[in-house]
DNA sequence: CTGGAATTTCAGAAAGTCTTGAAATCCGGC
DNA sequence: GCCGGATTTCAAGACTTTCTGAAATTCCAG
């Protein structure tokens, strides 16, 4: 591992371990995102000292948040490991993800509180608040929705323009024929 | 603690170990987001059943966030606590905090791999997902900022018109003089 | 000042998470 | 089917984080 992929994966072990996902895994992720070509788990084992098994359940758990994808190479019994290395979509699976694991649950939660009928004025007012809440996530998810819908190659371009938001959003208006219904 | 308040304390509970924020902390959040009065540590200590000790540890934590404001009630000489109780200013609070903590660092961190000279086809590969990555989190702090000069007001407005991304930007747009620059 | 209520600090106990090597399982090629 | 490499599971130990009560500190009221 050169200076320059080290510590980018060391960075990503520190952001990991802040964020829900642990340190080996973040490490784990970081090293296969910049690597040329996908690597195998004895290869991510070696590069960054883990156990073998330990680089196993990492691995799992990048599955799962479908951020890793796994490929068979020709002649070779082995597994190996590559990352979507388009950014825009990373970031997408990564909301996606969290959306399912998170924002829903709690959208949940909200809707059935929001069913009762208060029995005093604290529920009353807790309530109310949690209804802002509810209402502020639910719009949240409208606008990433429509966000979501386009692809790297359009965002490539608003990229490119440094696109502040009435900007970026004219423009993907005229791509979509214009007129707002 | 009523049942409703109870299960959305319970809630956030959960969502605050997934997340970098403890269990406790996310808890103490909950109560004081919900409750219709300030609230001093004693009362959250009774309701939560934690010691005296964990909740100051909460709070302070919370401070540090600017999720919660200290208040003094006239006549009393305890801290009580609130958190404001718009969920867009409460957003837009997270959103702040977590940049400065996590969106900067990283952006630290990749300014400065992507200043180097690659040695080698390794790191010329590395760069460019470095700076894939780097160009959509520049853009996304771009829009962020935009979306930040929203007042509560206007976006109380935009969540009623059940906003798709384009309506929304239109009427900021509206709002904002019409013509972009 | 001083007394005492309120808050914070701190070190150790408790709880929880991560990591590991060994054993079990899987699976393709012969 | 059987061999053997590849992967996964698992229980135990290492390590981290969280939580607590006791002690220290702060700071207001008299």
């Amino acid at each position: 591992m050169t200076p320059l992929v080290s510590s980018f994966v060391a960075h990503f072990g520190e952001m990991g371990s802040r964020w829900g996902i642990n340190r080996t895994v973040g490490q784990i992720y970081a090293l296969i995102f910049v690597s040329p070509r996908a690597l195998n788990a004895d290869e991510i084992a070696e590069s960054l000292s883990f156990s073998r098994s330990n680089v196993s359940m990492g691995l799992k758990e990048l599955q799962a948040w479908r951020l890793v994808r796994l490929r068979h190479l020709p002649g070779d019994r082995r597994e190996y490991f590559e990352a979507p290395t388009d950014a825009w979509e990373v970031f997408r699976t990564l909301a996606e993800e969290r959306r399912r694991r998170e924002v829903e649950p709690t959208l949940t939660m909200l809707r059935s509180a929001l069913l009762e009928t208060p029995s005093n004025e604290e529920d009353r007012i807790a309530q109310e608040r949690m209804r802002g809440m509810q209402e502020l996530i639910e719009m949240l998810m409208l606008w990433f929705d429509e966000v979501q819908a386009l692809d790297p190659a359009t965002l490539e371009k608003l990229l490119r323009m440094g696109a502040r938001v009435q900007k970026v959003l004219e423009f993907t208006d005229r791509l979509r024929g214009g007129a707002s219904h």
